[in-house]
DNA sequence: ATAATAGTGTCTCTCAGACACTATCAC
DNA sequence: GTGATAGTGTCTGAGAGACACTATTAT
């Protein structure tokens, strides 16, 4: 497959220096249909600045500035085409074909690049007249066309739930910065060198709720990678499930932001119950997930503390499905159940009336055979 | 949190003009406990030639390949050092800023940078000794240094299972490229501009195996993040699972590479079984989501074709959990199914001995309640 | 004692699994 | 007829659900 006619183009090289070469080259592409996003078709204006202005800068741009709106029409174009005459590559061109060349994007030379430290593929170097040929697909070209790739930024988000006055909860920040500001999000950030998504996940949980990730389980969920699901840019987001006991303090989070459990059926679908990005559609996700895995794993006692009851841990069933078990059957299911889903111990809870009830440990079990059935009733 | 004191620096700048202070930055760093992956701690043997040679490089090697080796060590270090002694940036320099400034690393100088088109972060101009204390710890820093953030590109790979000679197989490309050249992978590419993961996944399974994706389901998997899960850099892969009916062709795949429908159990256990890259583990979760699927959804009629019998289906079961199924019990509890899972057409089939069998539809149905139960048997 | 909660006994109904049996074809 | 495959009947045992009943505490 070849790009399509109706393809965009970026220029670089030296525009100070290279002017016509950069205008001829800019022709050839406009004349075959080609769309070239930089530089803009007109008047320089200032050549002696450090960097050359055109007639359509705005003055008041700092050099920066125009540096940053050149970077983005470039990462915006379908390929990149250096204008190096004598195979000169200046500073700026070498810092930008070092980006180009990081996210992958496709780049052809007009003659072979002086001074750079990498090797350039055999058939990237062809004038522009055969280059838009190649594009057009009537000449086959000396080397299949890089595709473009995109170059994203990762982020891991959490919906971390538990149990406050027997409701599940969901830990919600207020955002702070820009976009979405002021509007409830799910925890989460972005990925740092050397981290995975997994590592994310466990640095956030960290810096959100001060728990140390050991004994926290931490699922993966979905990704999430609509392009515009974050106006930002290019965000993908990693979604992970945590569960953990009862709100341990009031969540003094790290950062200065507002931070609150909330409750969840409200949070989905009470008044104010529009969260930011599409963080609604993963907490349902989130929500849906974590009534099935109850089914099939003993996650439920990560709601509970070390020490529980089982009328404790029927209540965690109770507020993620939405509706009341039967107490005698539940706790024969549980305390019968083959695998180690729950540890009895010999003590016993007192307080108020009534029989004090045994506490019991988590198991060593992960998966539930035969499965709690939850059947299909209604709340 | 702030990176661990044993962290690793990558110095870069011109070794060849600035090396007394390239070594006194180093000495530096190794001496508070640092790695300094880049360059190495050893005399230089030849600054003529277009790069430095150090002792330790192998004389044999070209200049491209030194500068690739350099690369790869600025890649895996954790923060990147630039010594820039009167500002000095040169054209490898800001090649290496580009490719460094797109992943998104940590960086920081010696001093403020002349002639590089972006602007520095406040606080990223530091001088060795200090930088060293804000990686310890002691110092909070110059100014709220902005997190370092990984910027990746994004790829869909698809587990695509079929039913062919009654055994469970699954789509595999034969690399034709550098990474893992000549090993079996699973299909898969890169999300292009504009598209979401899902996106990529349907137009990837429609160029290996002509299916347009409509019909086909496509379900997603797990994203898989680990930084060195890929040698050519930050790929983070998301895994989704296709399943459809026999090989149509022997796939005359698009591409010239090399595709074929192998066997699991033996692409997973059997001789010359390892996948490129670790595409082994999402086989091998594929299966296994694919086994419990087969549990709660009607993805096994996805194996079958437009028409198909009782018998048919029943062999999917088998094929995928790996043993035999009652024929009679299999019968009764598919066909007395409550919802849609499988609708009785009229039509039979005529093929050898034996009753013709009835000829059914897939049904509209999505979940399977009560679920086909899968026990714990052995092979 | 009374109220309250924990935990057990018991019955019923459903369903998975085993397996024998019948039905319907090719030859 | 024989051999083969499709499909049904029937029994058994395990377990979910309903609910009555016993056990053990605070007040």
């Amino acid at each position: 497959m070849r790009i399509s006619t109706k393809g965009s183009v970026a220029l670089i090289g030296s525009f100070r220096q290279h002017y016509p070469e950069v205008r001829a080259a800019a022709r050839t592409f406009t004349d075959a249909g080609l769309t070239v996003k930089s530089p803009p078709i007109c008047r320089i204006v200032d050549r002696e600045r450090e960097f050359v202005r055109f007639e359509s800068d705005p003055p008041e741009a700092s050099d920066h500035d125009l540096q940053a709106a050149t970077m983005e029409k470039i990462f915006t174009s379908d390929l990149v085409y250096v204008v190096n005459p004598g195979g000169y590559i200046g500073r700026t061109t070498a810092y930008e074909l070092g980006c180009v060349h990081e996210r992958g994007m496709a780049v052809y030379y007009a003659e072979p690049p002086k001074d750079l430290p990498i090797a350039v593929p055999e058939g990237t170097i062809v004038d522009a007249r055969r280059l838009v040929e190649i594009i057009a697909g009537s000449d086959p070209g000396p080397a299949p066309v890089r595709r473009p790739r995109v170059s994203a930024q990762p982020t891991a988000d959490i919906v971390i739930f538990t149990i406050g006055s027997e409701q599940l909860r969901v830990l919600l920040v207020r955002r702070g910065k820009k976009p979405y500001r002021g509007m409830l999000a799910l925890p989460g950030g972005f990925v740092r060198p050397g981290e995975s998504l997994e590592g994310t996940a466990k640095r956030e949980l960290r810096e959100e709720t001060g728990l140390n990730g050991s004994g926290v389980r931490l699922e993966q969920l979905h990704t999430y990678s609509r392009p515009e699901r974050d106006p930002r840019g290019r965000i993908i987001s990693t979604a992970f499930l945590a569960v953990m006991p009862d709100p341990p303090e009031v969540t003094g989070a790290s950062d200065a932001r507002e931070a609150d459990w909330v409750e969840v059926e409200e949070s989905l679908w009470g008044p104010n119950s529009s969260l930011a990005f599409d963080h609604g559609e993963i907490l349902r996700h989130g929500l849906e997930h974590t009534r099935t895995r109850l089914e099939h794993t003993t996650v439920a006692t990560a709601f509970c503390d070390d020490l529980f009851t089982i009328t404790d841990l029927r209540k965690v069933y109770e507020a993620v499905w939405g509706y009341e078990l039967n107490p005698g059957n539940f706790h024969r299911k549980v305390v019968e159940e083959t695998a180690g889903f729950v540890v009895r111990t010999d003590k016993v809870r007192r307080s108020g009336p009534g029989k004090p009830p045994a506490l019991f440990r988590r198991g060593t079990a992960d998966l539930l055979y035969p499965p709690m059935m939850r059947g299909r009733r209604a709340p």
